[in-house]
DNA sequence: TTGATTGGACTGACCGGTCAGTTTAGAGAA
DNA sequence: TTCTCTAAACTGACCGGTCAGTCCAATCAA
């Protein structure tokens, strides 16, 4: 084939990851194989690791790169916005939306990233305390200025996303429940759960 | 050793399960091999396999009698109560504190047994599915009874578990949020998201 | 021509599982 | 009571399939 013979790496190192996204979202890290991700990115073994030093970093170039996705998809949403929890709920609707919208990626970061040991417990710890932070911020500015009572922002934090990735692990599985039908559900009931009233 | 020569076989049994849970909490499934396990029990290979029939099944054996106790422990600390709200409550304290008194069972159930594959996803699904029940059927009679209005029971549920499972994720790793601070502020929390108000 | 990129045959460490053999406890017969 | 037999429980050396990673020749773009 003439179109194979044209080459570009940047064309075949997103066709790599590509192919990792589809392979590792379906059999996870373990039961993903190399010579799977090389026959799905029509590529081969020695050009995968010329892009990537080995199975792990590839792994979690993947989930870095949703991450990073998130990330700057909530801070946009929260540069939108105004007052605290205007920004605190405009960062809980992005992160459903991204999480909504990026099914695999999701799943990757969300499951098949858990339990596989030291290097990834690190990255997802960091992961989690990242948008922790995004949501705890603007917590914390909502109780400075007195829109909300004072309340332990750190524990909140961490539970309101719980609630998020478990539904969306949920619904990753199995359809349910429809990503609208947690937002309507999820982000009122969050916002109640520090007695937040909506002018 | 003359003690090694009593043989008791609930006792290889339970030494078996024991050394699992140290490895597999520890080291994930994967990273856990069966020469670990032979040499924390202080018996042998075939000995394991004359009581379970592959790696797969004692893994799942732990995560099966945790599920089981916390049910149990929930179950019970519902029967102490008379009001829907109540018994909801208490369900959420007694998993709070199952998880809290058994850190490597919670660990095995709520890392180490996620991205492994369909047998064990489906395990997860049902364990899951377990839990949210103890949870929503209360719930349902609450919004029956008046004490809270009319909710998505199916997805505050969920809700709750995935924030009680993520703040103890983090607490299994980290240490902290800990446990008794994580009961003071997310029970209310939870309870404050459905709008109950305690008399 | 040169260096970057790609391809695919090959390697061997790894580890779950197997199985022939051993040991032990208890039942039953003498 | 003692001995024999048997089934259950246990042992650990061994096997071989697996797969991430290696290596080097070939191809391609500048």
């Amino acid at each position: 084939m003439t179109e194979k013979t044209v080459r570009s790496p940047e064309s075949t190192r997103e066709r790599i990851l590509d192919a990792a996204l589809s392979v590792f979202s379906h059999k996870g890290y373990h039961d993903a194989r190399l010579d799977e991700i090389v026959a799905e990115s029509d590529t081969s073994k020695g050009s995968i690791y010329f892009h990537f030093p080995n199975k792990e970093r590839l792994f979690l170039a993947l989930v870095e790169k949703f991450a990073d996705l998130v990330e700057r998809r909530v801070t946009e949403a929260i540069e939108q916005q105004t007052s605290p929890m205007a920004k605190v709920e405009a960062a809980l609707e992005a992160c459903l939306e991204a999480f909504a919208r990026y099914r695999r990626p999701a799943k990757v970061m969300l499951v098949q990233a858990t339990g596989l040991g030291t290097v990834f417990e690190e990255k997802r710890l960091e992961i989690n305390e990242r948008f922790a932070r995004l949501i705890r911020i603007y917590l914390d500015e909502a109780v400075a200025a007195g829109e909300i009572e004072a309340v332990d922002t750190d524990v909140i934090a961490y539970a309101w996303l719980g609630s998020i990735y478990h539904l969306t692990i949920r619904w990753v599985y199995t359809g349910e429940p429809e990503p609208s039908r947690i937002v309507s559900t999820l982000v009122p009931m969050l916002l109640r759960s520090v007695n937040y009233k909506k002018d």
